[in-house]
DNA sequence: ACTTTACAGATTCTATGGTTTTGTAAACCT
DNA sequence: AGGTTTACAAAACCATAGAATCTGTAAAGT
């Protein structure tokens, strides 16, 4: 098959992406600059990505599919349902701690008309902030997936998912507005879920 | 006392600057065009607010305060402890949802270099996402306050700062990001809430 | 207490070219 | 096929410079 080749021109493509911004901002990103450092012709790029938007929008889609990775391995990963919770909320917060395109995006919403920098370095950040909801839903229905597993869970439709909505509204919050260390918030978060989900 | 006319000049500094900044963003506010619309001199303006920076800081406090305003009518008005939230959350979720100058906000998150419109809307916008602490503080605070009147709340400190704090942020999240309608968003934050004080 | 007037420095606007980048398309290679 | 090179028009960006505006401070006036 050529899905090998293909994903894996286009993952470098995305790292690429991904590591120009962390280093110099979105706005210094030109499809240039990803196809030479991925070592491809810049026209690969429009190929395999298309625009520019879209080449953002794949990039950010990707780092949140590295957070979900997590959150999939973290929730399959522990027995407890609160214990699992706790372990996930955790990895994210530390990876969130530690993702340089994450800080990227979120100087961004500082220094917007510094000096000589160009403003544009805030196309990506509405993705965390005004437009979250497709990263509120992509994570929901990861969670929601992996519930199933525990059976401790006796709650209706409704309001299961007010409470899958919530736990991820929640992460999302301290991602962008960190309250303490990464483990006392999964603490503090792992004690809501258990109150919550078996109240 | 001075204090009334203080005020009340001040006030309507504010006020002023909050139309404009509703009407054509926080680019287009300029001292001079806050002090006319305000009826008072340039001067005044600087004399009362000093820096076009801490005019922005005061007349985001301003709104804030209107908010916070409300969440204390409405804790003070409920006897039932989960009824009082959830009243507060409709009335915060509705006032948002046709607030001027929130949405001014939030609208610069978008077009940052559209056109010829000035950039340097984004300056205010952190106060909403990634330096809401104030904020978060701010009603925390308020909420901590009016929570003494319950009797129902059996939690120890920290359990009880965990939930206010989570509340705060999950109200926050839903003004920026709304899920549903106001009326079923706060019936859903009260089911959470009731769960996790009276677990 | 507020206004008027004045002022230097910084920032923004306008307008001009020159440069880069975007996005599409073809021909070419292997 | 998957990929590259080359080419190209349109758009976006950059640099420069002068005009206009805005900021922030100060003083004198009412």
């Amino acid at each position: 098959m050529t899905t090998t080749t293909e994903a894996s021109v286009r993952e470098r493509l995305l790292a690429s992406a991904a590591d120009i911004t962390a280093e110099s901002g979105w706005a210094a990103v030109t499809m240039s600059k990803v196809a030479t450092r991925a070592g491809v012709s810049r026209q690969t790029v429009y190929n395999e990505l298309g625009t520019k938007p879209a080449l953002g929008q794949a990039m950010v889609l990707r780092e949140l599919e590295r957070f979900l990775a997590i959150v999939e391995r973290e929730l399959d990963a522990a027995d407890d349902l609160v214990t699992a919770i706790r372990s996930a909320t955790e990895h994210i917060l530390v990876m969130a701690e530690g993702n340089p395109l994450l800080h990227a995006l979120l100087a961004s919403a500082h220094s917007v008309s510094r000096g000589n920098e160009p403003a544009s370095n805030n196309e990506l950040l509405p993705f965390l902030t005004t437009d979250a909801q497709p990263l509120i839903a992509a994570a929901t229905a990861v969670i929601d997936e992996r519930l199933d597993r525990f059976p401790d869970v006796d709650l209706g439709p409704h309001q299961r998912a007010v409470a899958i909505d919530a736990i991820v509204r929640l992460v999302l919050s301290h991602v962008m507005q960190p309250g303490s260390s990464p483990a006392a918030t999964a603490d503090d978060l792992a004690w809501i879920v258990a109150r919550v989900l078996r109240g």
